[in-house]
DNA sequence: ACCAGGCTTCTTTTT
DNA sequence: GAAGCCTGGT
């Protein structure tokens, strides 16, 4: 029996165990559908079964796209379509399809298709040069209200002006085109710019991808679903799969509307609603519908199971913030050796990043492995971004962030004013930042800058033969070892080792991607470091305890779940108390973070806690008391088992 | 230009 | 209670 045989019987096989309305959805073929698919319904199986009987009936897998919000849905979605059908669709980010559109067609725009992805921090520091630039010291600019504004008026496909911000946005604009940068924003903006601005494009994508689907359709933005407008205008091929219920990115520009209207949006449209839930107890999910019902602004939808009552959700009461970790870290010890639940199948969520702290030390203390999601990546480490800036700045000459990154590391007496100088030069000789170096420096300099100058000229000249002729992982290496960062790096003895080690680890993440690709490129290996997604790097395989936020847990599932420091003005947080709107936004958080539990929920909050450094009485979360009290218990590790 | 030491702000949530 | 910002002395 042939490769192809196995997966077809699979595909039957998985087919005949869905429910009638899964199996709607499964079956659909042409026109738009929005699949309203509640907490644990199988939505997942559904899209994957629908994708491989569309290619089973004659679609081209080249023709399909699947669009999520994060790396790991895309891959999970790719690896459950080939398990059925050997064969591989695109299933990508909406940013990273984003920034595959630009690099094929970006010239459009008058940017290279080399251009680079920047980050948070990025946007951040080439704001605040701006700033600096282009207002006098006396007046004090908010970096972070413009960077807001600027990101609401992109999300918004420039509807959101703000007026305080304009001009300071056209600056900003013009920047980062010099940089041949775009920001995060951009990558769906740009697009969207490009399938207006040029209909044969626009066409060419259309033809290209006919049949769309996305994932968490709640989530996405007035651009995201612009963009997806404008490819399915013509087949109307759409297949979107979400629950209001789950919307938590409201504050990103998520707009709710999207799937609310989508009937408006797109006549004709299917609906099929998934309220079977497979995945939680009775007691788990009759309290999450409690919870949610408090929500005025919500489609009316009950799930219902058949997994049984199961036990009781726990309720902890903690003394502070320490003796709420150690509870936690107990507690898993003892579902471990006496519920045989495996450390891989607990999470912690909390709501803010801050809080993980306390639970690593517990933890580490009681030897139990755990791994944290989000918070600080790899690749958002000072050393890291260090030495990823010299790449960058090969790869893009006239990177500004990435100049001034490195220009002066380790110190070469090249000070702001110096450096606004060396700016200032490379623009009025029109070459490049990097260029500049290639010549002697055209004004004069103490004896360390000129030491310094023909220091920094010799390692961007050893960079670029690098570049030329050695592969990727090398050349890595070089920029690590030969220019002199590692004096950096060993001035500091605190940290030195650590870093070392990240930047060990730096050079085998780069053999390793580069043995993964068929055709690796510095180019490649940017753009999808600056496209990791949080939850990417969870290996839910190995036996650790997770540890994330509760807007990282969307769309996992563990048999125990710790919500912890479900207080108020933490769980919902105190600035969206201002709001009912906001309140509700927490409320749908909650809402996620009990249903990703399968089978033992555990909520604890501490009288006493310490937020910035002093010690604050907290009152236990109003989302507590929305849970029948029929469905909770008081529990206390220490009265019950010692 | 650079450092040390004091001051403030910060903690939502993330692609 | 840390990290980042400013200031003043070298």
């Amino acid at each position: 029996m042939g490769k192809k045989d196995i997966s077809m019987q699979l595909l039957e096989k998985e087919f005949n165990t869905l429910n009638p309305e899964q199996r709607q959805a499964a079956l659909h073929r042409e026109g738009p559908l929005l699949v309203l698919a509640g907490a644990g319904s199988g939505k997942t199986k559904v899209v994957a079964i629908r994708i491989a009987h569309l290619i089973n009936t004659g679609i081209d897998p080249k023709n399909i796209l699947g669009l999520t919000f994060t790396n790991k849905a895309a891959q999970e979605m790719k690896e459950r379509v080939n398990r059925f059908v050997g064969k591989d669709i695109i299933v990508s980010t909406f940013h990273s399809l984003g920034a595959r559109i630009l690099r094929e067609a970006i010239h459009y725009l008058g940017y290279t298709p080399q251009f680079a992805i920047y980050d948070e921090d990025d946007v951040e520091k080439l704001l605040k040069t701006i700033a600096k630039e282009a207002f006098p010291a006396e007046v004090k600019f908010d970096v972070k209200k413009a960077r807001t504004a600027i990101s609401a008026n992109k999300n918004a496909l420039g509807q959101h002006e703000d007026k305080e911000y304009d001009q300071f946005y056209q600056l900003y604009i013009k920047k980062l085109k010099e940089c041949n940068a775009v920001d995060f924003d951009d990558l769906l903006f740009l697009p969207v710019t490009l399938f207006r601005d040029f209909p044969d494009l626009l066409a060419y994508y259309q033809n290209r991808w006919n049949y769309l689907l996305v994932d968490e359709y709640q989530d996405t933005n007035m651009v995201q679903y612009e963009f997806v407008r404008l490819l399915v205008a013509k087949s109307q091929n759409l297949f979107v799969v979400g629950d209001p219920d789950q919307s938590i990115y409201s504050w990103r520009g998520a707009n709710i509307r999207n799937i609310l209207h989508f009937e408006n949006d797109y006549p004709g449209a299917q609906i099929v609603r998934l309220e079977q839930n497979y995945r939680s107890t009775e007691t788990i999910l009759q309290a999450a519908n409690a919870v949610i019902q408090n929500n005025t602004q919500r489609f009316k939808k009950s799930l219902w199971c058949s997994r049984g009552e199961g036990e009781k959700i726990n309720v902890y009461t903690a003394q502070t913030e320490r003796d709420e970790a150690e509870f936690v870290a107990n507690t898993i010890t003892h579902l471990q050796s006496v519920h045989d639940i495996p450390l891989n199948e607990v999470v912690i969520f909390y709501r803010t990043n801050f809080q993980s702290r306390a639970f690593e030390d517990q933890l580490i203390a009681k030897r139990i492995p755990y791994t944290i999601v989000g918070g600080i990546s790899f690749y958002h480490r000072k050393e890291i971004k260090d030495i990823l800036s010299f790449l960058r700045l090969l790869e893009h000459p006239n990177d500004l962030i990435a100049f001034l990154r490195v220009v002066n590391l380790p110190k070469r007496g090249f000070g702001e004013q110096f450096l606004a100088k060396v700016v200032g030069a490379a623009r009025n000789a029109n070459v490049s930042l990097l260029d500049l170096f290639t010549a002697p420096s055209p004004f004069a300099m103490s004896a360390k800058q000129k030491e310094g100058w023909q220091d920094f000229a010799q390692i961007l000249a050893m960079l670029k033969e690098a570049k030329a002729s050695k592969s990727l992982s090398e050349l890595v290496r070089a920029a690590i070892m030969e220019t002199k960062y590692l004096e950096v790096i060993n001035a500091d003895t605190e940290t030195r080792q650590e870093k070392r080690e990240n930047l060990a680890e730096l050079i085998v993440k780069a053999e390793e991607w580069e043995q993964s690709q068929a055709a690796p490129s510095l180019t490649k290996f940017l753009e999808e470091i600056a496209l990791v997604t949080s939850t990417d790097d969870l290996d839910t395989t190995e036996l650790r305890v997770s540890l994330m936020t509760a807007h990282n847990g969307k769309g996992l599932e563990f048999q125990a779940v710790f919500l912890v420091g479900i207080e108020e003005e933490l769980f919902p947080h105190v600035n969206s108390k201002k709001s009912e709107e906001d309140v509700e936004e927490e409320r749908r958080l909650f809402y996620v973070g009990i249903t990703r539990a399968k089978k033992i929920l555990y909520i604890c909050h501490a009288s006493f806690r310490h937020l910035w450094g002093t010690l604050r009485h907290m009152r236990p979360s109003r989302f507590l008391y929305e849970i029948p009290a029929e469905f909770r218990k008081k529990t206390n590790l220490y009265s019950s088992y010692y």
